[in-house]
DNA sequence: ACAAAAGTGTTAAGAATACACCCATGT
DNA sequence: ACATGGGTGTATTCTTAACACTTTTGT
């Protein structure tokens, strides 16, 4: 072993990519950096991991205080990837753990200590800091696929919700329609889903069943969705 | 934000699981620690990673140091999770970024610096250090994803294999038979290997061609295997 | 009556599974 | 000639994909 003496650990920082629907868009959670680097830019929510705290509390912490974000509000959480990037700050390299998280009517707070929290359409983002715009790529591309071989949906969505409130959501994520009676059809053979009593009325047109989830935690899918 | 003082990063360690085949099984690469805690127990290799090395150069570096494998040998390297544990070490909370390598016929060193590096069938191993066999036991199913959807079997096999051995590797693998006939239609209709002019004679029966992949990178599969 | 979204079935093609015998070689 | 592993085909079931009209409601 090398480090007999003084050993010094990298900076170690933490990121949180936050999803959520908004009239109909898959969008991701961003704020607006108030110093340098990149002191202006859109970036993701992140900070730095203290000795003490695990990855996942430095996570809540940091989202909480630069987003008024609370993670409890998330359905979700999933570590992601952990990027090695070398001039990710002045100090020079840093180690950043990510996290995705999922949720639903998710507030960003406004206050002088938050640094203009707001949720953009993935398929219409910003100019971004660092290589931001890569690390929602790849996340993007794991929650499709998480959305493939799980019931991850359920985290996007309400505690009931139609068919088509179902399907929207899964073609908002993967960015392409689906045939309405073939989602249908797969969807509640897999039997993760069950009708509700209830109907949902809203428009001049015919009232929509309302389903909920039969566990409302993450399931793996046996036969894989599409 | 609140590290406006010294800021002092949680330790950072990586640890490498390492497969190859064996005479038919999956294997893994472990150490005996000749060090508290957990002296003359086996463990995965790993140690710290330094300020101004990335967690891959550390992965090389510490695998090179305890075991003599050197990661140049390895034909697929990964990272695979970030763990944060509390106990991991005397000096409390430790962040470990953990990397799977896949590589064949890979010669553990041996020499008083290096610490007891072995092989173990992931099917029998030893007591373990921490908790390194459930990290094991998660790479090892992520294995089993990889290679039903993609063709990271490559890395298990020599550049030119028998349709046996190539069926062999994803049975050591999945821990699991498979029809043979099935195994092969299907496999073959991927279009991911091509047969060599070449035969493989051996013992007292009939010789079997020998195929390769037609690219020795990582493909994901559109159909997925199994 | 009409506009708007909900709901519903069939057919055809492709993929997965189950299953048993002959072939080429060395001894 | 026999032992050993290599190599091959078919029938059945299940899954996927393509596709259009009727129902219920509010205005």
């Amino acid at each position: 072993m090398k480090y007999e003496g003084i050993y010094v650990a990298p900076t170690l920082v933490v990121d949180s990519i936050i999803f959520q629907l908004q009239a109909g868009a898959l969008t991701v959670l961003l704020i607006k950096r108030n110093q340098e680097p990149f002191l202006g830019t859109w970036a993701l929510p992140g900070g730095y991991c203290a000795a003490g705290e695990t990855t996942h509390q430095a996570m809540q912490r940091v989202l909480l205080d630069k987003t008024g974000v609370n993670t409890d509000d998330l359905e979700l959480t999933e570590q992601l990837y952990t990027f090695d990037t070398v001039a990710r700050d002045p100090r020079g390299h840093a180690v950043s753990v990510s996290y995705m998280g999922l949720g639903k009517d998710l507030e960003p707070g406004s206050g002088p200590d938050l640094q203009s929290p707001a949720f953009f359409p993935v398929d219409d983002l910003p100019d971004l800091a660092y290589d931001h715009a890569d690390i929602i790529a790849y996340a993007h591309s794991r929650l499709k696929a998480k959305l493939t071989y799980t019931n991850a949906v359920f985290a996007l969505l309400p505690k009931t919700f139609t068919l088509s409130t179902l399907q929207a959501a899964y073609e908002a994520v993967l960015g392409r329609p689906l045939d309405k009676r073939n989602f249908r059809k797969k969807y509640l053979s897999l039997g993760l889903i069950e009708a509700t009593a209830e109907m949902f009325k809203e428009g001049a047109h015919r009232p929509a069943r309302l389903y909920k989830f039969c566990q409302p935690d993450l399931q793996t899918l046996e036969r894989s969705f599409d």
